[in-house]
DNA sequence: ATACTCCTGTAGTTAAACTAAAGAAGCCAA
DNA sequence: TTGGCTTCTTTAGTTTAACTACAGGAGTAT
């Protein structure tokens, strides 16, 4: 059985996802993965949950609890400075990446 | 400090570098890693041997001892049937994942 | 001899992603 | 008004890939 996400890139997924939409709760984070990806990434929210933990104790992200678009309470995430930081790492480190594989696989 | 290699892609490079090179030792697959990605892939040998031990277990790969380039007693390892499959498929759910990532990214 | 490169191996650790569960709270239909 | 559905969060415990940190044999060159 394979994993659902590629190990290493959740949380370029996540930091992304809340720069393109801005402060998020983690639900809607899944579900923006699932339509970016047209169902394939459907994550695990024992996945989901710990990741945004571990970002926001290195300061990547932020929370705020707040009420979602169905009148739920929900926590929001946003990006922090550091954040949008290592989103830029993370997407040159992600294309250094790919190149190489794209070298390997077409040699 | 951050990993070597991106998780989840070793099995991958190791399996195509076989295919492209044929039978190699670890040791030679370690640099064909090296060389394709101008020194940036430099993989723990503690991280490649027991891939290998895995893959092998697995029946991706077959091993057998003989001399190497060098002189030396070296073990190669060449890909199986069932490798050559396994390898077309993590290049498919390579190039799904690129996709998705690219999608993503540029959103 | 001794130092260097080539080549393999493994014991023990870390941490990311997983399974599996629980639960609160609003919505809706019977 | 009850019971089920969806939304949304949380956490305990497991797995396993990749890591650090060794150790060692054997050929080659000085």
């Amino acid at each position: 059985m394979p994993r659902e996400v590629l190990p290493g890139t959740l949380d370029l997924m996540v930091l992304k996802t809340l720069d393109t939409l801005g402060p998020t709760h983690g639900y809607g984070i899944a579900q923006r993965l699932i339509q970016i990806s047209d169902g394939i990434l459907d994550l695990n929210q024992g996945s989901l949950y710990p990741a945004l933990l571990r970002m926001e104790q290195r300061g990547w992200i932020s929370s705020d609890y707040g009420i979602s678009e169905n009148n739920r309470k929900a926590r929001y995430y946003a990006l922090t400075a550091d954040g949008r930081k290592r989103l830029k790492t993370e997407i040159e480190q992600w294309k250094g990446m790919v190149q190489i594989m794209t070298r390997l696989i077409e040699a």
